[in-house]
DNA sequence: CGAAATTGTGGGAACGGTTGCGGGAATGTT
DNA sequence: AACATTCCCGCAACCGTTCCCACAATTTCG
């Protein structure tokens, strides 16, 4: 089976004319008398004709794919995202390929390599929390080729870029826990590099500036995200002289596992220790006391991001258009603060 | 920028020799003097040399791209399939494409047209819940396509299927609860004509019956995934004469709708009543009290599915293989039945 | 030493389409 | 009636690569 696909050939064959004829038919309105037109439509429909994108792709140049790197799929955010933009892609005609680093740079070089290979017509990367060198997205630039980037961005690249708005998220969480009336707010933060971490940590640190709290660095643990070092963290706090009275944390799963520490310690939440989250994960309703957190817009972070690369592809911005959509988001306020 | 990549001849121009020798150089090992591959290699590498898998493509008739048509990339079931096809099919140099069908029928079709319009290799598919005409797959599977499906499934199609333990999911839930001295069980099911959800209330019953517990049709609710279905269905149960003492659920999201449901009556869980769900969703260990929940192993599921899937393409099977991997999964205890 | 086998290379067809160019028939213009 | 114009259509080149075939040069063998 799979046995030789129909091509304009075959038609053109059937019908005694020459292939040139069957292609102006089926694409070029001009120059071709309709009834030859109707004629090959028909046929074409009789043989169930279906072009060969490759052969198209060949002479274009082009794939009408897109290579989307990202470290996990499994992570709601990220699968939020790639929807968003297979949503928004496809309806222009473009499909996706999906690429996972797991949160290794290596991985992550290799799949674009790959990618390259296979002549994607643009990329959409998120790239590893430990990505430091970005060599080999500044050859993909320098390649001429589109380049939207998301979340977790490379400041100094000439790209449109899409992320949460980070800074924002962070103050509006660290302020609500101070008209909770708690006074002295420890922060589990992420890795120090990392440029959206830093972003939040900041946020943190002028909400708590601008309500005249004095900034304490006992009270900021950075953290690889393991779980590990958010029960650390804690028994680190706890163990302070003057332990806090509320937690904000960068990152949805490490408030749930702090949610589920202080919980099997006995201590009340929120009267004891208030709780904040970022992400507004599904764990955040589900958990009790319900999280607050701070929710993005996963989802339209994608469209948004699939919207700047049909305009890198439709010319509409050039490759080195460098803008930037900061995707607001809002503070869902839930038991563990209130 | 952009500008037309390196090819072949581009190659054989700058060393004065002709773009056959180029091609064996860089591909087949015979024929070729040792001195002129090393010169191409070195050339190739200079120029950057990248080989266009379009014109490949066009000469093999191939994309090395697999079409991975699935209802919902958000939903972690899912997410954890594609994880597990991605990794399984990266290793041998394929790629996948999403297309997500929304859970629409219609989608499903046209997803599946414009994917053999690209001319993948093969299709990964997941149908939607209400998928009941297959002409389309089988229209593919009359083509040739290599075609592999999973989860819903179609029975009557000879092609390789992967699905969960849907039967021996529920008959292990069903028991267990009975083990746990519940004498009324009630069970929320799916659609009656989702093939899933059929063999789970199957699993049910036979638990039940090996048990000597009658089998009570009053007990059992069918919804289409929907929460209020799931409220309506718990004051059905609680408004009968002999209310039930424990709920089977089919899908880990209607069990946690309705442990917060029993929560908020006031309803004690376990003792008055137990609840177990199917999936062990990540919600299932994050809800209080944890739910009971068959674990489906879903990243293996789409490593057994991409393995077929490579099978196929190496023609190791032929594409009317009807082989069907069962994925066992196993029965994870927590507070919401013990 | 001449015929045969081997080896390295170039030419060109093929994959399935698009597209510029030119030719021939039909029509329009003087 | 002679010429210009239009309109369809076929030819052939092209996209980048592989691969079969032919051919020349070299080596092997009788």
């Amino acid at each position: 089976m799979k046995n030789h696909q129909v091509t304009i050939i075959d038609i053109a064959r059937e019908l005694g004319i020459s292939k040139s004829t069957v292609s102006r038919a089926l694409t070029n309105s001009t120059n071709i008398l309709p009834e030859t037109r109707e004629a090959v439509l028909k046929k074409a429909k009789e043989l169930d004709y279906q072009p060969n994108m490759l052969a198209l792709g060949l002479i274009r140049n082009e794939s009408r794919t897109l290579g989307v790197v990202i470290p996990d799929i499994q992570k709601p955010f990220f699968a939020a995202i790639v929807s968003g933009i297979q949503h928004t892609v496809s309806r222009i005609g473009y499909r996706i390929v999906i690429a996972q680093s797991d949160e290794s740079p290596l991985e992550e070089k290799e799949n674009i390599k790959a990618l390259m290979l296979s002549r994607v017509d643009g990329f959409i990367v998120c790239h590893t929390r430990d990505t430091k060198d970005f060599e080999h997205i500044k050859l993909l630039h320098g390649k001429g080729y589109p380049l939207v980037s998301f979340a977790r961005i490379c400041p100094e690249l000439p790209i449109p870029k899409v992320v949460e708005d980070d800074f924002n998220g962070l103050y509006t969480t660290t302020q609500h826990l101070i008209e909770q009336g708690k006074k002295r707010i420890a922060l589990l933060a992420g890795p120090r590099q990392l440029l959206a971490s830093k972003l939040r940590v900041n946020g943190y640190k002028v909400a708590l500036q601008q309500h005249g709290i004095p900034f304490d660095k006992e009270l900021v643990v950075h953290t690889k995200f393991l779980h590990d070092q958010v029960a650390a963290a804690l028994e680190r706090w706890l163990s302070l002289k003057h332990p806090p009275d509320g937690i904000c944390t960068i990152y949805d799963a490490g408030a749930v596992k702090l949610i589920e520490l202080l919980k099997r310690k006995g201590i009340k939440i929120p009267h004891e220790m208030a709780v904040a989250g970022f992400g507004d994960d599904p764990a955040a309703s589900i958990i009790e006391p319900g999280l607050t957190s701070y929710a993005q817009r996963p989802y339209e972070i994608g469209v948004i991001a699939g919207k700047y690369m049909l305009d890198l592809l439709s010319k509409k911005y050039p490759v080195h258009h460098s803008d930037m959509t900061i995707c607001k988001g809002a503070l869902v306020v839930r038991g563990s603060s209130r």
